[in-house]
DNA sequence: TGTACATCAGTGAACGCGCGTTCACTGATGTAC
DNA sequence: TGTACATCAGTGAACGCGCGTTCACTGATGTAC
């Protein structure tokens, strides 16, 4: 817990701690980080236990370490998407549509991790701030991008509307995605329909001025 | 594994066994199931491990006992919420409504236990099918209330709106009460508030005609 | 361009702790006569 | 209403396994001259 991660000096180890970090998330797309033990990530990676301990204080930095890479990517990926320049001169109901398809594509595409970082977060305290950073940049992005639209939005009370549609968006987003395995409705669905649906429930909530 | 669930037979045990479940569910509202100890779980009900042994067959029994009563309950609840006379004469809104009013108040009464569960069902397939159950009860009864009103549903294809508005719904559920403690807009809100705000989505997903 | 040395990467086995599970035992409750 | 016996409830300590963590060691890589 107190030593940091101890990044790699020779070109052989880079190579290692790629095949570490390749071979948790396969694992943890299978089973939860506290199921899943060093010893079977380190035999799919090829290297012993020992080596692991070169390189990470103790098995909490690991799912730290790939948690970090995750949000870093989200992170640029969404700022992207929401950005400013981006949708000007476009509808609300455009930016929601967009930013939901972007959304549905990567927690689809990476399901595994996502899986286990929900799991996780739920127990350990910097994962869950690790969650909570991102999410207020994504909600105060999207509040600009609403409140240069404020007309659009019918919901009597916008300043609630967007953070708390954000919020049921990401619950409905989890629960249609990286938890579909109960929901053979929702799996069915391709991509695109699937983000159209969510679309239309955040737009349906904030009460969106139909398409002109 | 094997053995199952072994009733008490003295009066006294009767109340140990209370006593047990009552601990074990206070304990479960501060951390998952696999972090808590039985050792734990046992001071706190004031008897010894041994005790425990006595009518459970492992520690998995005590999660799936308190999972099958919680769902027993939950399923008798609904059964009422969502019965068809209860309704007769009423909008589908009114009865989103309803709903989203009782799935809060349960949601937010019952945290503690829900939180566990929901974590454990990504992991144990006996919970996971437990509340599959559930759902699947919830939504035939649902989908027969909304095929009553069908003129009402605005939503292209109602026979994907209801089961899919039920999941989407679900997921902000639990997003916005079980682990709110992210989401500070939602945790201010009072349980008719924040029904409301919920129900408001499901019958904008709907597209539901507004109120006559 | 080669040699000597320091540092880094990785091995493999042992360690040890936490926690679920067992078990021999004591005491309490109920039943038969 | 009491006594004898069987069964049940609960104790408390020991057991043992799984898994995270450590450590002495070997081999590989890079650096100085």
């Amino acid at each position: 817990m107190e030593t940091r991660f101890h990044p790699p000096r020779q070109s052989r180890s880079q190579e290692t701690l790629h095949r570490i970090l390749d071979a948790a998330e396969r694992v943890l797309a299978e089973k939860s980080f506290e199921e899943a033990t060093l010893a079977e990530i380190m035999e799919r990676a090829g290297v012993t236990v020992g080596a692991f301990y070169r390189r990470f204080p103790d098995k909490n930095a690991l799912i730290h370490h790939i948690d970090e890479r995750f949000f870093t990517e989200l992170y640029a990926r969404a700022s992207e998407v929401l950005d400013e320049e981006r949708w000007r001169g476009q509808s609300l109901r455009r930016v929601i549509e967009g930013f939901a398809l972007a959304a549905v594509t990567v927690y689809r595409t990476r399901r595994g991790v996502l899986r286990s970082l929900f799991l996780r977060m739920r127990t350990d305290p910097v994962i869950l701030a690790t969650a909570q950073r991102a999410n207020e940049q994504f909600v105060s992005r999207l509040c600009a991008l609403a409140s240069e639209r404020h007309d659009e939005v019918g919901h009597p009370d916008p300043d609630l509307a967007v953070p708390l549609g954000y919020t049921i968006f990401l619950g409905a987003l989890r629960e249609t995605t990286v938890f579909a395995e109960a929901w053979p409705a929702a799996s069915a669905l391709s991509d695109e329909a699937l983000a159209a649906e969510l679309a239309r429930t955040f737009s349906g909530y904030l009460a969106l001025a139909a398409e002109s």
